[in-house]
RNA sequence: CGGGGCGUAGCUCAGCUUGGAUUAGAGCGCGUGGUUUGGGUCCACGAGGUCGCAAGUUCGAAUCUUGUCGCCCCGACCA
């Protein structure tokens, strides 16, 4: 039992805090709001970009960089967009700080900018204002360009990872010559995440469209995958918006036709952000703290030694170094020795991603080891003592279950190893998928839907007849709001559980993050 | 911005009601030495604080008064 983490009946939003802290994933910063995302948490996030950007480019897609800076009229172009962000703008509105004469000590901002500037909240304004000048004729597009980048929103209440004033996220941003290539785009890259979330980080997901109040500002149509989290509460954990001709009739994206005539271009822009290690988190892992699924994990197993005295111990290491040269070969095992220092051994198991396997011969008690890896979320733990040396094998530990295995030492090879990464991936997404599907459940009337709402959360599947008033209605009743219109839908026709209307559409309603 | 709470060591907090025997404390963490090592050993020694800030009351303020700043939680807003 972890004494630092709150068990999850407890307090779920105190749990959370407390797996964050003893995984050493994120840390407050000085100013409010903001996040450090340390080491073992800023891992998680590069595989995640490692595996995102080879999907982006395996779709045609290429990188580039646009500026932290917009000129605030850029946000008044399109009038829905300013209504969804202008509330949460950062301004910069001088250029320099000067001493302050009447307070000694203190400085104060001076030489004010002509037009102020805002930190980008997102940059459909920038990026559409670049595309007008790079797009001429029809031969210029498509254009598919995402970026890597930092965001800001003034939020008014933050939580780490799943809300901060400054995140970090990807923005793909394409222009296309018709409607229906921007809508496959749209589409394609909704199925990209959806794939991802399933592929590397374990989470089921439910693909669907926004209703009108939900979706995003400027859009024509969002699209969502939306996920469970294990308090029941719901996270939106990607978008993918169908712009329309919106951005580009504000920003001048024309383009000469086949036709010889003068066109608007049609624009997506789709974007996930490190909410999802957030989403990951509150997934995965349980009262003992973080567990990692395990192609997004940073280290892969630690190995940890049992010894009395100087005799032991090296009877001990010599035999885990037999080991780690079985799993990660004799090449990676010599430079190694070159490479790290300290007294935790670090090697490569996975020499693309990077992903690690250590020796911790710190100079602590096993068990104070045991409960290190397994608080950062380890997938798995390798003990090794005087008795499985003599036994010629080693005790393999799964973090998902604590399921023990005693494995004699010429079973370990790395293709074994992968194949026992990829048994506990499938497992975590199974288990997700269950709880996911266990905590989706159908109300016929409004009555039915508030007692699930409130006596067991997770996802009420209804017909429904999107409306934003009633939604607005349904909201300040419940705290529910509709997650999506699944794509995958039944057929058919129902009656509406609030107006009792009848309708076509059955939707998700959950209380969301 | 509304409603609640809190600022004392790196962290969690006690002390404040009733001002002075506390030389400002405890636990955890940290450092050194020893001991131990199959799920958080034990012991000793040690480092670390202008008690958020400012003014006031008083012979005397962590403690009382006023002001101020900051943070956290609940709501509205939100990837």
């Amino acid at each position: 039992m972890a004494k630092n983490i709150k068990p999850r009946k407890e307090d779920y939003a105190q749990w959370y805090l407390d797996v964050i802290k003893a995984a050493q994933l994120a840390d407050y910063s000085p100013v409010r709001g903001c996040m450090v995302i340390r080491p073992e948490g800023y891992a998680i996030w590069e595989a995640i970009q490692r595996d995102l950007d080879r999907r982006f480019k395996d779709t045609g897609h290429v990188n580039a960089y646009f500026p932290l800076l917009i000129p605030q009229s850029f946000l008044t172009k399109e009038a829905q967009h300013v209504e969804g962000f202008a509330m949460e703008c950062a301004i910069v509105t001088h250029s320099k700080l000067e001493k302050d004469p009447t307070m000694p000590g203190r400085l104060r901002p001076a030489s004010p900018l002509e037009e102020p500037l805002i930190i980008r909240p997102t940059s459909e304004t920038m990026i559409g204002h670049m595309y007008a000048e790079w797009v001429q004729s029809y031969r210029d597009l498509p254009i598919l360009i995402n970026q890597w980048a930092n965001v800001m929103r003034w939020e008014m209440r933050t939580r780490l990872f799943l809300r901060t004033s400054e995140f970090l996220w990807q923005e793909g941003h394409t222009a296309h010559e018709t409607a229906q290539e921007a809508q496959e785009e749209t589409l394609r890259m909704l199925d990209v995440y959806a794939d991802f979330a399933q592929q590397l980080l374990a989470i089921p997901v439910i693909k669907g469209i926004k209703t009108d109040s939900e979706k995003f500002p400027g859009a024509d149509t969002t699209y969502c995958i939306e996920a469970l989290m294990q308090d029941g509460k719901a996270l939106q954990a990607g978008t993918s918006h169908n712009l329309g001709q919106n951005f580009s009739k504000a920003f001048d994206i024309k383009y000469l036709g086949r036709d010889n005539t003068l066109q608007y271009a049609y624009t997506t822009s789709w974007g996930v952000s490190t909410r999802l290690i957030g989403a990951m988190i509150m997934a995965h892992s349980d009262d003992d703290g973080l567990v990692l699924p395990p192609r997004a994990a940073p280290i892969v197993c630690a190995i940890i030694p049992v010894y009395k005295g100087d005799q032991e111990r090296s009877v001990v290491l010599g035999f885990i170094d037999q080991l780690v040269q079985k799993l990660v070969g004799t090449e990676e095992f010599s430079s190694a020795q070159q490479r790290t220092t300290g007294e935790i051994k670090q090697y490569f198991f996975n020499p693309i991603t990077h992903q690690r396997i250590v020796v911790d011969t710190r100079d602590t008690r096993p068990g104070d080891k045991q409960y290190h890896w397994e608080q950062r979320g380890i997938p798995f733990r390798i003990e090794v003592g005087p008795r499985d040396v003599a036994a010629g094998a080693a005790l393999l530990k799964r973090r998902i279950d604590r399921a023990k295995e005693t494995v004699p030492l010429e079973t370990f090879t790395p293709e074994w190893f992968k194949s026992k990464l990829d048994e506990v991936h499938q497992q975590m997404f199974e288990k997700a998928l269950a709880f996911q599907i266990h905590n989706t459940r159908d109300a016929s009337t409004y009555e039915q839907m508030k007692q699930i709402l409130e006596k067991q959360g997770g996802f009420v599947r209804c017909w429904f007849l999107p409306d934003p008033d009633t939604e607005a209605r349904i909201k300040a009743e419940t705290k529910a709001t509709v997650r999506c219109i699944p794509l995958n839908q039944p057929g058919g026709e129902g009656t509406c559980v609030y107006s009792g209307k009848p309708t076509q559409t059955q939707v998700l309603f959950a209380q969301a993050y």
